[in-house]
Formats: C-alpha cells, structure tokens, sequence
DNA sequence: GAAGTTACGTCAGCCTTGTTGACTTTCCAA
DNA sequence: TTGGAAAGTCAACAAGGCTGACGTAACTTC
C-alpha cells in the first residue's frame, strides 16, 4: 500500500511548510465536521459533550461511565453532568450493575436513538461527501494520517472499536 | 438512508461502518494533534485559543483583528479577551495601521514567536512523525479528504492562506 | 460639513464544558 | 471485620465560547 518511497524524496516531502498546511487543514476541517451536529444541537440545551456520549453509548449499548471515561478522555465528574442531563431528560437509561451493583450501565432509551440518529446522519454525510469528492485511495489515507496521529492510548481504543472490521 | 445505488465498488465503500470509523478517527486524532501544545500550554495561563491566535499571526504578521476574526470564526469579544493577555504580557504587539487608522495590525513579539515555536515545534513533530509513518500517497489522501471536508467558506480561507504552493 | 458606516475595544452576563476537592456506596482482600 | 480501592455524585471554580449594548475614532458618502 503505502510505501514510504525509497529515502530520498520522502525527506524533501516533509518541509515545514508541508506539515503547517496539514496543521491548518486538520483545523479547519475539524470545524467542518463539527459544524453540522452543532447546529442541530444548538437551541437544545446540549453541545458537543453530549453528542459524544449519545455517540459512543449508541455505539457500546451497555456501556459503563467508567468506560465511557476512558474513551471520552475526561473527568468523571464532566461526563456526569452532560449524562444526568441526558438522563433527566430521559435519552439515556442508567441501569445498575448486576455483577458489581457500583457499576451503572448505559443505553439510549427510544428518544435518545432517535437524537443520536440525527446528529449522526448530519456527520455522516458530510463524511460521505468528502469521501466521494476525494475517491477511495484518498480514503484509505485519510484513515492511515489519522491513525498515526493518535496516542498510542487513544489508537488502541480506537482499534478496539473496531468489531467491524477494517 | 445510506447505501446510495449505482455505481460499482464505490458503493462497497461508503458503508455507515466506514463513515463511523472516519467520524471516530476525526475524533481520536485531533485529541493527539492538539495534545501536545496543550501540554506546553498547560500550566501558563494559556489555552488553545492563544495558541491559534499565535499561529495565525506567525503565519500573517501585520494581519488584523478583523482579518483573524474571520480565520478564526469565533466573535471578537472572545478573541478580544485572549488578544488582551497576549499584548499586556508582551507576546504581541499590536500597532494602529498607516493607511487606515481604525485598523490595528498585530505581530509576535521576541517572545511571541519563541512560544509559537515552541508550539509548533512539537505540533510539526507528531504531524511530521504521522507523515512518516504513513507515506507520502497517503498524505495527499489525507489533505484532499480534509479539504473537501471543510465548509466552502473555510475552504476559501484555507487556500488564501496557501501562498506557498502545494 | 453632516450623517452614516466600519474597525476596534470594552462592560456585563450567560452557557457549556473542562477542572479539583470532598463525599457516599459498594466491593474486595488482608 | 475492617480498611482500602473503585464507581459514582455533588459543589464550586475557570476557560473560553456566546449575545447585547455602548463608546470612540476614522473613514466614506451625500
């Protein structure tokens, strides 16, 4: 696949103004993939916080805080605000641990599918979009930057979400 | 919903599973891409918004307030506040324009520029390792994959901003 | 030259989302 | 059985977004 190109070239590649476009892009771009499930949250009472949680919680129904904790990357004592407000409002059901009754287990009650439904098709698309604009290969790049972005901490997480294959 | 229905291996591709794992990989790497400028920034009463302040005007000395507060799409209140530190501590100087008076055209400092080199040393350093561990194909997947990702508007600003070819 | 517009700064107050510290409940192991 | 660790909650604070209102200087237009 890749093929870090035989020495050479691979160095002229990296100049410094090659790696501050990058950094701009990322930024820019960020804003563009958070833009459209900020808009459908704006008015509500949530943010971006609460589109994660609705977002990983969908994605592991069952979930623990603390495991939610360790992906989210946050104090506890964060995450807990934005999910009692999702409780309260009745889009995420906390349920105690049966195992180890400490434990509370998380899942999106019909409500908070149909909110996390929302936001997530909003994001999707956008990433659909750009995938189409930028074609397969690109693709395929795109995620292997991304990878080798992340802390080693936050790649293994990620991989670990994986279940899905590539 | 998904699944579009033409097309041949295309289609394959843009599965809800692929769009998540690149919604979830936009995630996790921007927590690496930030992380490290954050630790610098930790502990002076800095924060993240004072490092992009400091990046755009290493990038655009003589930019003004307007200028950035269109780069960085945040009200100029909020830059206000951060711009305020910046100058009363010495990192930027901001000087009244020659040509029109209202304006006010903002440089890094001696130490300004020191501590945006700082930051985009270490910035640089994980994106240049990313890079390299990826190679040069998929870092051009990687920049047409965020750039098709950022709203129109932001695309524009990004290009202007490119000034030094591709 | 007067009136309107633009660029910038600032005060006041609000919201979200991060933080630390202190606490309770539950579990487990010495 | 007792003491420590782990999970979760409550309280208070800070950073950095936001809106709205206002002031001042400088430019532009009529």
């Amino acid at each position: 696949m890749s093929e870090p190109g035989a020495g050479g070239e691979s160095l002229l590649f990296l100049t410094d103004e090659q790696l501050r476009k990058g950094i701009e892009a990322m930024f820019f771009a960020y804003r563009g993939f958070t833009a459209d499930p900020d808009r459908i949250l704006d008015g509500m009472h949530y943010g971006r916080a609460h589109h994660r949680a609705l977002h990983f919680i969908h994605r592991s129904p069952g979930t623990t805080v603390n495991n939610l904790l360790n992906i989210l990357g946050v104090t506890k004592q964060s995450l807990n605000r934005v999910l009692r407000g999702l409780i309260e409002d009745g889009l995420v059901d906390s349920r105690v641990g049966k195992e180890d009754k400490r434990e509370r287990h998380l899942f999106l009650t019909e409500r908070g599918a149909e909110l996390e439904r929302a936001l997530s098709d909003a994001q999707r698309a956008r990433m659909r979009a750009a995938y189409r604009a930028a074609g397969p290969a690109a693709v395929q790049g795109f995620r292997q930057v991304l990878e080798a972005m992340m802390d080693p901490e936050m790649k293994r997480q990620y991989l670990a979400l994986k279940e899905g294959g590539v």
